[in-house]
DNA sequence: GATATAACTTAGTAGTATTGCT
DNA sequence: AGCAATACTACTAAGTTATATC
């Protein structure tokens, strides 16, 4: 049951006149309370927090156009700022993003700036840049009281505007900040990078709070777009982002109830596909003999959503992002098929850029069925046509929830990544070992769900040099360690020395877990070099598991969850014994 | 049935804060 | 104490899925 301490609300009158805090045990209140659909019966918030308005510059800072002064107004030199904050950044010499901020930017510029300013290589915005880094370098000197007062006062913020009280509890608030105007950037090779991403007034802002709760007060001077009171949905306040024309919203922190009951829901679904996974399994085997090509390419599809943790891949309109697949939408050139490669037959090699233009590139045997079927859905194709020509994501969905209530393409990866994890923990970690060398197990259960769901990262830059830092560093220590060895057997050729003895053993022992640390602590850095945990640990992998390993290894969950993991996963650790099996 | 939209989860990165070493 | 390494947080883009609309 979640924990947490209730605490007195805000001024508002309505909000002190609802009902007591139920008590921390009613957890199991929330999920069958409600009539269908309805996710709350009291919501009260102080509406999102705009960021400041801006401000000119000083006058002694220039931009130049073609080589002399330019004043600009208000809205083009904010624009102007933002690119010259970007000067250092590889973005600003790409085509598309130029080209793209040019055009915005003009926009915002008065009729006069227009007709003068018609070339961003003629623009000059090196002082604005100056400025900028200056000011960064200044925040970065600040003392540590003014640092202190920062932080105060950002604290004060959060206190004032990141919670809400829902259905009697306080609850965290995820984003409350509306997000400030800037450049869009986009990943990979977006079409709309360096596009202007506008200001957000409390115009453009939907407010959505409880009948009976206080409405929030709109900024001085504004109005609010709408105010709203729909239980049905979660979200605190939207607006329409102009870029993409999607829908922004403020919603809880992961930390909330609502949050966290969800995502316990999401892991129940996942072992429920356990449970029948199968027969799941049989099925698409047989499907894909199937004399319907429809049924054979949903078959081959779920196979590898199956087996790689594919992610489903919705259609994207074309020009509007960057080109990236996943299972559905993967295309002929994203496959290559190799009879016998390296040793195997039926290879399938992937190479194809999927979310976040994270590049997949796997080389796969393949039953020899799918392999013919690939060879079939390739025939007279060419490279940019559709693998799955029959196939989509919705189509594949309807499928899989016919098999099971709830079942979707994306609970494969849930299961997958959960069941290996508890998989891997199983083989790698004995009570036996010392506490850092079951840490290093938890790291590489952790890292081969990683591997699984292709979460990569950029090596830090400074990651060869801090790996050759820590091989010194062990260098140094095994001359030491070698050191401390050979005193201790001096000592003991010396009988009587029985005191000085003991010392000497101590620090030979000393050295060697300072060894055996620093020895692991290069293997887990090493080993994890372009490997991402965060996302498949906060995302993935059930904590339940992670939390009975914690208690049957005799391992501190603070050794594995930070703080804030902690509060995301409370329902996991309330509830989880040491006997969990996912 | 195709397409658009709304709502929500999942994702990597950049910047800040903390820790730990010499 | 000063610095580098590490840990953590904030941010917001980019997915998935269900539902509404044409």
């Amino acid at each position: 049951m979640l924990n947490r301490p209730h605490i007195p609300q805000s001024t508002c009158k309505h909000a002190s006149s609802g009902p007591p805090a139920s008590s921390p045990a009613a957890a199991s209140e929330t999920k069958d309370k409600y009539e269908d659909g309805v996710k709350w019966k009291f919501l009260e918030h102080r509406g999102p927090f705009f960021p400041p308005e801006y401000q000119h510059l000083p006058d002694n800072v220039n931009f130049y156009y073609n080589g002399k002064v330019v004043k600009l107004g208000l809205a083009a030199e904010e624009v102007a700022l933002f690119f010259a904050q970007m000067l250092d950044h590889e973005y600003t010499t790409k085509d598309v993003f130029r080209n793209n901020f040019f055009k915005d930017w003009r926009k915002e510029m008065t009729l006069e700036e227009r007709v003068l300013i018609s070339d961003l290589n003629k623009c000059d915005f090196q002082e604005l840049h100056t400025m900028h880094k200056e000011k960064v370098e200044a925040r970065k000197a600040m003392s540590k009281e003014e640092k202190l007062v920062m932080k105060e006062a950002n604290q004060k913020i959060v206190e004032e505007y990141g919670f809400c009280i829902l259905d009697h509890h306080r609850e965290r608030i995820g984003n409350f900040k509306i997000e400030p105007p800037g450049l869009f950037r986009g990943r990979g090779e977006h079409p709309k990078q360096g596009m202007l991403k506008k200001r957000i007034q409390p115009e453009d802002v939907i407010i959505n709070c409880g009948k009976k709760s206080c409405i929030p007060e709109p900024p001085a001077g504004h109005h609010w777009k709408e105010v709203r009171h729909d239980n049905t949905v979660t979200w605190l306040a939207s607006w329409t982002e102009n870029v993409q024309g999607s829908c922004k919203y403020v919603m809880l922190n992961p930390s909330s109830k609502l949050k966290g009951e969800k995502d316990w829901e999401k892991y129940e679904v996942a072992r429920r596909l356990k449970s029948c996974v199968n027969g799941i399994r049989q099925q698409y085997q047989q499907d894909i003999k199937s004399k319907q090509m429809e049924t054979r390419q949903r078959a081959v599809a779920l196979y590898f959503i199956d087996k790689l943790a594919l992610r489903a891949g919705n259609e994207k309109e074309e020009g509007e992002t960057a080109d990236t697949v996943g299972c559905c939408s993967l295309r002929v050139e994203h496959i290559t098929l190799h009879d016998l490669l390296e040793d195997k037959e039926c290879v399938v090699e992937f190479d194809f850029l999927g979310k976040d233009c994270i590049r997949y590139y796997n080389k796969v045997p393949v039953t020899k069925r799918v392999f013919k079927n690939l060879t079939l859905f390739m025939k007279n194709k060419e490279p940019g046509d559709d693998l799955f020509d029959r196939l989509n994501t919705c189509l594949l969905n309807k499928h899989l929830s016919s098999l099971l209530p709830g079942l979707t393409a994306k609970v494969f990866r849930t299961f997958n990544a959960s069941i290996t994890l508890q998989e891997q923990l199983q083989q790698l970690s004995n009570m036996t070992d010392n506490p850092t060398e079951k840490l290093l197990s938890y790291n590489r259960a952790n890292r081969a769900v990683a591997v699984l769901c292709n979460h990569q990262r950029v090596p830090p830059k400074t990651f060869d040099q801090s790996m050759a830092n820590l091989q010194s560093k062990i260098d140094g220590r095994r001359e030491q360690l070698a050191l401390a060895k050979s005193e201790l057997k001096l000592a003991k050729k010396e009988v009587k020395a029985h005191s000085s003895d003991s010392k000497l053993q101590k620090a030979v022992q000393r050295c060697e877990e300072q060894l055996m640390k620093m020895e692991v602590q290069a293997t887990n850095r090493e080993e994890n070099k372009q490997i991402a945990l965060g996302t498949s640990k906060l995302n993935y992998l059930d904590p339940r598991i992670s939390v009975a390993w914690c208690k049957n290894m005799e391992v501190p969950l603070d050794k594995i969850y930070n703080k804030s993991q902690r509060d995301k996963f409370a329902w996991a650790v309330d509830m989880t014994g040491a006997d969990f099996i996912f």
